[in-house]
DNA sequence: CGCACTTTTCGTACGCGTACTGAAAGTACA
DNA sequence: TGTACTTTCAGTACGCGTACGAAAAGTGCG
């Protein structure tokens, strides 16, 4: 009889050890000491497999004590969130894997508080919900695009078809921004999450509540 | 002599025919009559042959008349290629791809129009670099949690462990908000993206160049 | 106990992407 | 012409995820 638990433990265990790209449904049953197949009664899907590792993780980001303006603690809780997936070397590879997106809402406790959050700060509690949603979208989008950015070879020479970055760019039709791969290489190398996501959570309070989210921060709910 | 034409001809042919799930290196080469590894020499990867056909694709988005105004130019770009993007049904399989996400930039035209518009409206280039970044963070996760929120069955029935969004909510914590999934899909049927976005672009303009985005719109650099 | 039914296990097989190897064809120069 | 080198092609093989179906083990009931 093995358990989901077991086979958790068992894909950490061959993860620490190999790294994550060896791990295989096949070399995941050989260290279970079961047949192949025998894994899918217990796991829908590979896929099924990563999302319940990263939901393990994801549940064990630690929940500090937050800013009391409302506002502030959005964007503390999503940073917090986005920091651990940021770091999280398998994050953006499960990511990808279509159909798991949008299900990090599961991560109960990033859900609460962003939802609370915006309720308190005026929000309907469907206009709540709009609201971490949107922050899920840039977050979700922020994570791959730095992921992706994170893997690029390191630029040099390396001619015409496998050119990085904006190699398609017309700099003859552009010619004042032939920086910008290089512009969008030093922001990759930069954390400009939180600045995006402040001014993400500004524009959409201003959008939904703008009485309250003009007032400079004495209200809390 | 196969040429690189040929071979995204004969996928698309492949893709018509047999819908995208079913294109293949070795079915793309029997199309071909060639070899299966020869495909290899004309194309880097089965990721490389997919970037080149959406690469294609984007840049056969219509380029219409766009406001004048810069921040409503670049809203309507983005909107522009975001639309695009989510009627294209293999775009959020393809995004996935990790190495693909960031480098739509190759559709010029986007890339150009939005930092022009950030330009225009008062930006530097490398500010406006950065308002790009943003809105593709945002755009990129938009479309996969929407790709996602798509696929998802019916949420008829089907308990416990394969039940869909927000199934891990701590009811009896957040009562006030049982209603939080069904809330997230009805979003998922509406197009939120343009609220969003406009969310976005204004509070980073703001944080960039305070000054030119409270006044009306009357400037036009 | 026997018997029916469900759950759990696993062997086999398919198609996949692609690493590796080496043959074939094209090209340049003596 | 022959010879050396480069480009293009293809066969074989590996490990992968997983569909399918058969076997085995567990369970309830007469």
């Amino acid at each position: 009889m093995t358990s989901r638990a077991q086979i958790l433990e068992a894909a950490r265990r061959l993860i620490d050890r190999d790294g994550w790209e060896k791990l295989s449904i096949r070399r995941l049953a050989a260290e279970l000491g079961i047949g192949t197949m025998t894994l899918y009664h217990h796991v829908r899907d590979k896929e099924d497999l990563l999302l319940l590792l990263i939901t393990e993780y994801a549940d064990q980001v630690p929940r500090p004590d937050l800013p009391g303006d409302p506002r502030d603690r959005i964007i503390a809780t999503a940073a917090l969130v986005h920091d651990a997936l940021a770091a999280w070397p398998w994050a953006a590879e499960v990511l990808t894997v279509d159909g798991f997106v949008g299900r990090l809402g599961e991560s109960v406790w990033m859900v609460e508080t962003i939802v609370a959050g915006a309720i308190d700060h005026g929000c309907t509690p469907e206009q709540a919900v709009h609201v971490f949603r949107h922050i899920w979208y840039y977050t979700v989008g922020e994570i791959l695009v730095r992921a992706h950015s994170a893997h690029q070879p390191a630029e040099d020479g390396r001619p015409a078809d496998q050119a990085p970055l904006f190699s398609g760019l017309d700099r003859s039709r552009m010619p004042s921004l032939v920086a910008i791969g290089d512009q969008w290489r030093t922001l990759s190398a930069q954390d400009t999450y939180p600045q995006g996501l402040r001014a993400l959570v500004d524009g959409l309070l201003a959008q939904l509540a703008p009485e309250t989210s003009r007032k400079p921060r004495s209200i809390r709910s």
